[in-house]
DNA sequence: GAATATAATTCTGCATACAATTTTGTATTT
DNA sequence: AAATACAAAATTGTATGCAGAATTATATTC
């Protein structure tokens, strides 16, 4: 029995359960986050040399992530001149959230006719678990949390295509939601829980209708908190 | 020093009008034609050494179309094995469609609210232009007016992620409406009218019913039309 | 000093090369 | 014949180099 050497390539590699991740893999999470936060100002240049060795790859790899971020509409494209960060317009944000109500509303009514019990329950012991203290945790923990709730939601749909599209909406708003939730965090929870009874009673009307006014209360504030991320973004206050 | 391009480039250029349309963009239009109409066989994969050879290009620019189809639901990347064409799967069509019964209502309510008496004037002037016999044609073009229709509604509605999201619904389920047009071509007209009539009254659940009727009529055959599909795909009785 | 032309520089678009991985083919064993 | 092991070939993953376009800096003209 011939032994087999095993190489240094042990040490480049991940844990077991998860085969090792590929540059383009990595520079997509990266670039991802930064776009999200808008750590790439709005409507700012790529510069692809640069950002490239600051992660430690080569361009290569790195136009291929930014290609899958152009089409999931966190970077924009311009032919010859390269890639950008998309812009915080009130007017597109204003479209993601509607995009999203509209959606929601779709997708719980096929959740109330078929969510098991067992995902009711499920979501219940999120909500409790959840529940404590809403003052005192970050913002964006509470994005992460209500994002959480309304995948969940729309999973409970079985439409895959509706949570792909959702999740897709839900990164290109979380900058918004994460200054939104600073206002009005502690209204969340208690709607969230009446959505839930909605859908415990098979009431899809009532459940649409609660969803719709859970997610329309924040239009009005859109605006306004796209203001606020302008002036965070190019006025920043020193991190107290 | 490689010249082999240079003149033929030139001569491929286009009018003055437009920028000369780079690798990238060419190849992703021609790939994704290639998938849209399943000349990729639904779960094949793709060759990049092959595809770039046969379209003339490096495969840089090739990886760089195919992860923009892969963000775009064309295309499923692997890790390490590569690009594949989408699946025909029926759950997945089905979803499609679902999603795009929901959009197309919430953005119908919109329109019903907002579209302008000349954009109805010139809806119902594209339903006569396109009125005449519809045994005549191919059926791909029935699915270029149906989709250009409904388009036209949804962006109508002046929310522009819902109409970038039914675009890529759209392509994603145009090889599935083309064999379902081949059966039911003369209904779509009529129902159309149907639809314009109703907003040129502002009645808007007038609409989103018809609406939902003439999509949903659809879903019923989708499996039928995916399986017949299927059947084309891998039984290719020779084009008479 | 503003506007324009031009040169220098930077950056993107793409082909190519090579390492690493996966797949395929072949031989060996049971 | 089926299963396994290994070698060979094919294919993907990524770095690099260079041509050409776009941007910036500099010079020139009015």
């Amino acid at each position: 029995m011939k032994k087999r050497y095993e190489s240094d390539r042990q040490l480049t590699l991940q844990s077991d359960t998860q085969a090792t991740e590929s540059q383009v893999d990595r520079l997509y999470r990266s670039v991802k986050s930064m776009a999200v936060a808008f750590d790439l100002k709005p409507g700012e240049r790529v510069n692809e040399v640069t950002l490239a060795k600051s992660l430690g790859a080569s361009r290569t790899p790195l136009r291929e992530a930014l290609n899958r971020l152009t089409s999931e509409g966190l970077l924009v494209f311009e032919q010859g001149r390269g890639f950008f960060c998309r812009q915080l317009d009130p007017k597109e944000v204003f479209d993601l959230y509607q995009t999203r109500v509209a959606l929601e509303e779709a997708a719980v009514r096929l959740a109330c006719a078929r969510i098991s019990d067992a995902a009711l329950d499920e979501l219940e012991a999120f909500l409790h678990r959840t529940r404590s203290a809403p003052e005192g945790r970050d913002p964006r923990v509470l994005v992460d949390y209500d994002e959480f709730f309304h995948e969940q939601l729309v999973r409970a749909s079985g439409n895959a295509e509706m949570l792909r599209i959702l999740r897709n909406l839900n990164t290109r708003i979380r900058f918004v939601r994460w200054i939104d939730m600073e206002q009005r965090r502690e209204k969340t929870q208690a709607e969230h829980r009446a959505l839930l009874a909605a859908l415990r009673q098979r009431d899809a009307e009532a459940a649409v209708a609660l969803l719709r006014g859970h997610i329309e209360k924040r239009l009005d504030q859109i605006t306004l908190a796209v203001r606020e991320g302008f002036s965070r973004l190019y006025v920043p206050t020193p991190p107290h």
